[in-house]
DNA sequence: TTGTACGCGTTATCAA
DNA sequence: TTGATAACGCGTACAA
């Protein structure tokens, strides 16, 4: 690899001077440029950006941390990420934690040593200490730190609500909803399981919510378990799940003769592809996943030039798409 | 930011000093360590991998090109491929060009600038020779360019053939296969349609292949490409394409009143969750993603090393799973 | 065992 | 318009 001081040599010049028709920084003579130029040619010169980024106190890289990319969620928030930060002369770096606690804070800590200018943080495995004192601008995806921690969320109340009314005028008597064990309050999807519960009981609905350890992307894990739940709760006849358990519930419901929606309302929470591939329209409560993922890049971009948040908790609507697998709108294709 | 300059001053000794208990490179006295880890303790010092990489001449970052992560393939792939690299202490950084032309050029040129020490490319819309002469460490997926460059890729001769055995075998007489518009010889992927179109027309069976542009990831677009192949030819009864449009054709048949197998057998090709996650047991087409992830991870941290690769074309078996929408194997469930 | 001096590639500052 | 020099943070001969 031919560095500045090559190109220099080789036209008979300063280093900074090849720096300045690099950057356009200063007045060049047409020249001088154009020896440079052909000395740059030929020399197959291509800039160190290691070095630049190190002068500049900046790598130009953000990365973004998340539990699996396998994940259509978090595949889809990627991209739209991914797409942001290109728009801005960012590159994204993304970090698959394999839901694995240690892996997320050796890569936290890989992060802080000026690999990467800026943090988008789909994961939050550790405390919430550890995002607090980061040191570098870091965005939370879901997930509450505190007031100085921005936050960018869907609005999971109203995604519980919009479920919740879904089953009431489905008729339902019994609603199951399948969280996830490790939630706590700070993890804020799980207030659409609270209101769902809320919102039910008020009607006089059975519901009962059903914390499970999801720790990989199984989808048989989650076949088995829909399995389980169908044998060991026979009278249920309404499930709310992440897209990909609901995908699998449904499936199983149907390979054991359950009538949909006639025996059991499925209604998918998310709304990534998966809900869609699906020969049966799934209901589905959908989250803005480009909205989620645009504002994500806004705010760490505004962090990184310096400036002032109006506002760290960031919420935005989520939309219900009726379907096939509830009974509460009768759509016929 | 305290530098290790800051460290030694707080310490009470030479920078150099500081470094070689950071990397053990030299003994130094359990004292001299003492006050040194101390020091470092209580400046927070992190070292700056920017620098680092600098000195070494190396990024520790591989970079992936993928014409959208939010594509389970290529999501998948990535998963395997981060997992490995993490496994050998390198970070993946994820690039996903969106499959614009442009944007691939753009990537390909930021990514010979020293920031990453290697790339696995899942694009391949740019020239040959923009991968042959790239300068660095460098492996393909399903793309071939020459005998120098290392190329990851399924068996696709074998998977056109097992497809259209199950076709056969199921004993359709007209079979419609969609495939990309862009195929060349080197996209490799393009033998399996060869090879389907072959053994049928052996056999005696019509059997077609409609070559589409699909440059986005678009469910509904193929929603509609797939009520259009049904109102055209409407005498088809066996059909092979990627899961996603699979999945899409299948979801249109039904629609209409279809019978899956009955009226058409559908074969996925692929074999990502997609092909998995609807009512139906999809007979699909499975490439050997993680095979395919470690190897490439394997083949470019030879070349990383400077070892010499026995052989540069790197071929792996797919499998066939049969499910309920052909009807070779009649499985019930 | 520890310290000095320099190089890695780039750019900003100041002087010519 | 151009050049010399210092600086960014770290690692390694080489010297002490």
């Amino acid at each position: 690899m031919s560095s500045i001081r090559d190109v220099a040599r080789k036209a008979n010049v300063a280093a900074c001077t090849v720096s300045r028709v690099l950057n356009g920084t200063a007045n060049v003579s047409p020249e001088t440029r154009m020896r440079i130029e052909q000395a740059m040619k030929e020399l197959n010169y291509i800039p160190n950006e290691l070095a630049r980024g190190m002068f500049k106190q900046k790598a130009g890289i953000i990365a973004m941390l998340v539990p699996s990319i396998r994940h259509p969620y978090f595949s889809s928030l990627a991209k739209y990420i991914e797409d942001a930060l290109y728009q801005n002369g960012y590159k994204l770096m993304l970090c698959s934690t394999g839901d694995d606690v240690e892996r997320e804070k050796e890569y936290l800590k890989i992060l802080k040593s000026n690999i990467v200018d800026g943090v988008i943080m789909g994961t939050n495995s550790q405390e919430p200490e550890a995002y607090e004192h980061f040191g570098k601008p870091l965005v939370m995806l879901d997930y509450y730190v505190s007031d100085k921690v921005p936050v960018v969320v869907s609005d999971h109340a109203q995604g519980g609500f919009l479920a919740a009314q879904e089953f009431i005028k489905s008729g339902c008597k019994y609603v199951l909803h399948i969280g996830s064990e490790a939630e706590t309050e700070r993890v804020l999807s799980y207030e659409s399981h609270r209101v769902l519960q809320k919102t039910l009981e008020e009607k006089g609905i059975r519901a009962r919510e059903l914390d499970i350890k999801w720790n990989t992307f199984d989808y048989d894990g989650y076949l088995e378990l829909s399995k389980l739940i169908l044998e060991k709760y026979p009278e249920i006849d309404g499930i709310m799940a992440a897209d990909m358990p609901a995908s699998a519930f449904l499936k199983a419901a149907v390979q054991i003769g359950k009538k949909i929606p006639e025996d059991i309302c499925v209604v998918s929470y998310d709304g990534t592809f998966v809900s869609n591939t699906n020969i049966l329209e799934v209901t589905t409560i959908h989250q803005p996943m480009e909205k989620i993922g645009h504002t994500s890049v806004e705010v760490l971009l505004k962090l990184l030039k310096g400036e002032e948040l109006e506002k760290t908790y960031m919420k935005f609507p989520v939309q219900i798409k009726p379907g096939q697998t509830t009974r509460a709108h009768q759509i016929n294709i």
